[in-house]
DNA sequence: TTGACATATTCCCTTATGGGAATATGATCC
DNA sequence: GGATCATATTCCCATAAGGGAATATGTCAA
């Protein structure tokens, strides 16, 4: 078996640069997709297909006007992933983290 | 182009479930590659595997005893990826957050 | 309707992937 | 040395990936 489709789930889908790069982007505010080709510089159909793929996670949402498609990140969905993380954030947080580490390691 | 290598960073490395469920199990403390490959129900070449692209990232350190190859967590390569989510922290934390992401999806 | 603009989809291609099975390397004990 | 335990590596396979180019869909304006 391959790797698991990028659609299954939010790690897959951020797994790619191009892809965290577009929600960087929009972090700050709704952006459309012409918006997101220029600031990054990428062909279009590559920042629509990469769209469709955090759509599909559920990473962003889209609204339309008129020509424009409109996406905006869901910060909710990133949660989990910072959860995540933030098991093993007592590790570099505090002293008392580092000292156990180190105890831990030697 | 295929996808970007799992070797090449920290956020392809950890988009395969199984290495999540490693460094979960990792996370309390060092452990044996046996005691993973019982622990996760895995076949043992499956975990030197993955255990090796953890590795090559920096996600864990090896310590040789004997026989055994002991691994543990290296916390600090995954700070990155904690960091990262960070930046939309803001809107799921506190009332401040969720009204600006209401005012803005209206 | 026709045409220009904005975005999405399709097709083809090269490549890295993870699983399975078998095997190689390494270390210990007799 | 030889047997055994612990781990790593190799080989083959089926599959999903992202890029590029072309095209389809959708929307507005005249």
């Amino acid at each position: 078996m391959p790797r698991a489709a990028t659609t299954s789930d939010t790690f897959n889908a951020i797994a790619e640069p191009r892809r965290r790069d577009i929600l960087d982007y929009l972090a700050v505010r709704e952006r459309s997709v012409g918006e997101i080709v220029i600031a990054l510089n990428l062909p279009q159909p590559s920042v629509s297909k990469h769209l469709g793929v955090l759509r599909n996670v559920g990473l962003v949402d889209v609204r339309r006007d008129g020509r424009q498609a409109l996406y905006r990140t869901n910060p909710e969905a990133i949660r989990p992933l910072h959860e995540w993380t933030s098991q093993f954030q007592r590790y570099w947080q505090g002293q008392l983290g580092r000292i156990k580490q180190r105890a831990e390691r030697d």
